[in-house]
DNA sequence: AGCTAATAGAGAAATGTTTCTCTATTAAAT
DNA sequence: ATTTAATAGAGAAACATTTCTCTATTAGCT
């Protein structure tokens, strides 16, 4: 009982690592499709340009052994991140806004893939209200915090104006809401220990716009990330 | 002579930073809407939850200068900002992809105010191509290139589905355009001294999806950044 | 005029992340 | 069986970012 952080192994991982797992996801997936069976860290750096160290250390995080030699096994590592993500589970999502983005997001079927599955949609507007968008029906917003609620549903996803956006994560916490994958540029104030994910466009357009302002190619720091120089 | 980085003061600026100047000028934005003159970074923190100190040292990345006791001047503030981010000046973008995304992004008319004007799209589907979008015609995709480089274009906005967008990359390589928006979850490759950024939705979800389901709250390092607690 | 409190700004320390170095393991070749 | 080469994995070092500490400046108050 001597150890610091006791309460449950305070799991807490890197977020350049979080970002950089669901690349090698998608890659790990293309591999499995083109028929390779097992995979190295090597590997695995160079096709994605980052240090192999790195790509080890990552994966180490999802609890991904490896065998010397060999590499890791590709469905295995799959797996491993499937589970570390969440991605094995699907979490049934609200989505506030059926606009140009919603429909959008609507529309991702690949999102089942990763964990989630948008189940209804909700919006103020009477032209939408009752319509059925990319197979969902779009509902009145003061319904949500109801249906969230008898639904048990973890997840709302706000793609609604700037200006609507606050009221509609307070409808969200509302209904029970845990997590909200907010892409309306405004701050979000939630009570409660609810986790809001802002979707940062523009981060990228000042990513992009600062770097053609000054003339820089890849002059902003490392080239992982975001940033893919050219090669 | 002597100088290491010499060629010209290799203006490298860290990547949080560059992810907390939208946020700065969002909320300065507002300030100023408000009618504030002055700020200091006392309270920018405070409003944002970010350290002081650190609001001083990312603010001082843009060149703004405050005054002890005041603070700084929040007009200036907002124009250092879009001259260090180049949204003083607006890029004339292309956009591939003419679905709901690219919709999406065409109806954003915010983008002008952050250096943006997509004045183009394209698509390879005859239905959409000849069609008007938020009042930007869409047109034949094979047309990208040429025109591109004709109207010197820098900046392209890939939304078409992940199979098409190592393509359009090439493409718009080819138009000489310089800097690339991309949605597509896919790693590209480009040859040139070509910037891209990676919109990384995945990221969002697995961020989400992973504290869903370990039940951690704001577990995963740092308060900041896209992760708001509550408070 | 002098004092006080709030603040910018510079530099140091602490912390977190990436990269490097070394060791151990294992499959394949000799 | 022994050697070799590729690799995982652990720990150390280097590097980057954040936070802390201190000093200087200045507006407002006494």
């Amino acid at each position: 009982m001597e150890n610091k952080n006791n309460h449950k192994e305070v799991r807490t991982i890197p977020e350049p690592t979080l970002r950089r797992l669901p690349k090698y996801y998608q890659y790990l997936k293309n591999l499995e499709r083109a028929g390779a069976k097992v995979i190295s860290c090597t590997t695995i750096g160079k096709d994605l340009s980052f240090d192999p160290t790195q790509v080890r250390k990552d994966l180490s995080h999802t609890g991904a052994a490896g065998k010397p030699k060999v590499g890791y096994i590709v469905s295995d590592l799959i797996r491993e991140i499937e589970e570390f993500l969440g991605w094995n589970k699907i979490n049934a999502a609200f989505i506030a806004g059926a606009g140009n983005l919603g429909s959008a997001l609507l529309g991702y079927s690949q999102f089942k893939e990763h964990g989630v599955a948008i189940i209804a949609a909700f919006d103020t507007d009477p032209e939408k209200v009752g319509s059925v968008i990319h197979g969902t029906r779009v509902l009145p917003l003061e319904k949500l915090p109801g249906l969230a609620h008898r639904m048990g549903i973890r997840l709302g996803i706000i793609t609604v104006p700037p200006s609507a956006a606050q009221e509609v994560a307070e409808l969200m916490v509302r209904g029970g809401i845990q997590a909200i994958w907010n892409f309306a540029p405004v701050s979000l104030k939630v009570t409660d220990p609810v986790l809001v994910r802002n979707e940062e466009l523009y981060f990228s357009l000042a990513a992009l716009s600062h770097a053609l302002a000054k003339n820089l190619n890849v002059q902003i720091k490392k080239g992982e990330d975001g940033y893919a120089s050219s090669n």
